[in-house]
DNA sequence: TAGCCTACCAAGCAAATGCTTGGTAGGCAG
DNA sequence: CTGCCTACCAAGCATTTGCTTGGTAGGCTA
């Protein structure tokens, strides 16, 4: 019994695009965020959606491949962005800040995909089918290490600069904010950035 | 049927002391740390213990009560800290530095008390008998944005600080280090701290 | 109007979960 | 020797979990 035509279903009989398929993905996204992945049930997830948890299955072959397609599509996004910085030819300032300012764009825009990535990329890595997190991971301190070692290079940050260190620190300290940043909230995400990258760059002493 | 003199059980028929019960206590610390609260099971802390999952209700009342425990007690030790460093005579710098210092020893001795407090608050913060949680992170800050202020009122620090953002920065910096921080490598937590205060008060730009 | 499509429901299953119950074995004090 | 203590086991119970199954209803298209 072959699959005839059919433009928008796989093999398994489930959906792989349509307007109501996002919808979900959205709303898994944000639960997936709040209460985290392995404490979100897929009865939340169809409560939240008005339905019944069965009629999840008609979209999704598992829970596991609504995080897959959540992580995978925001990530596809954000590392196009810091590629781009990376094969421009800004300064290496120019550089560092737009980096900051991607991130805290990012999290503005996609707080639950950045939250998810940050709370389950360990947990999930224990398996293959999301091995490219680990990928994603090395690349994003490819980035970030080649962004430093220019500033260092071209003069612009101190010479006794531990790299590795400073790559950790900047990424726990952009991605963390992601728990307490509220777009709409007093602050944008562009005040932040720029008061992040002041403080990393000039410190807070006088 | 009143309790005799029994000295170390309560009237649940729990333990409250014991070697036996505090090498049970550092064991499921360990498991909530590495793979959360509630995706730790009683029969995950049991197994890992040698023993069935009831003989865990011959010590504890409830899952519930061995976190509680272990956040309290490592809190109580750990703002005992803070408090001391407040109280003393030493000026702005040398406080704000020994404060790194405190919280990365922290990292260094009770990981993962540290990474439960980190990761649970929040969900645990909601049941009315972890509301102490919620008045450990507000003395929290109040710690540090006294060092802060203090700070900028001796003249250490810059005038046009934003100290609530700039407390969010340290926090979230210090903390998250327990991630990836593993005592025994080749970073000391004095290390860590030193170069994180010094990133901090100076920046890494030349 | 026949045929296939999308989107869902109602019911249920096997496994895993926190916790309870009744009981056992060894040790130490009087 | 008696009695109470600590530390555990074996079995099971009610609930929750991810997922499956068989079916329905409305819409689009040839």
């Amino acid at each position: 019994m072959p699959e005839s035509g059919a433009r928008s279903r796989n093999g398994g009989g489930t959906t792989t695009s349509g307007a109501r398929r996002t919808e979900l993905l959205a709303i898994a996204a944000r639960l997936f965020a709040d209460k985290g992945f392995r404490n979100t049930t897929v009865r939340d997830i169809a409560d939240a959606a008005g339905i019944q948890s069965g009629s999840l299955y008609h979209h999704f072959d598992s829970k596991e491949s609504m995080v897959d397609e959540i992580l995978s599509v925001f990530q596809t996004e954000l590392f196009a962005r810091y590629e781009e910085i990376l094969g421009s030819d800004d300064d290496a300032r120019s550089k560092l800040e737009r980096a900051f300012r991607v991130s805290f764009e990012a999290i503005e825009n996609n707080p639950a995909e950045v939250a998810i990535f940050q709370n389950e990329a360990d947990y999930l890595g224990t398996f293959p089918r999301f091995g490219y997190l680990a990928d994603r991971n090395a690349q994003s301190r490819q980035v970030w290490v080649t962004l430093l070692e220019e500033g260092v290079a071209t003069g612009m940050l101190r010479d006794d600069l531990d790299v590795t260190l400073t790559y950790r620190f900047i990424r726990d300290t952009v991605w963390v904010a992601v728990r307490w940043y509220r777009p709409g909230g007093g602050l944008t995400h562009t005040d932040v950035a720029d008061q992040y990258v002041r403080i990393l760059l000039d410190g807070i002493a006088k």
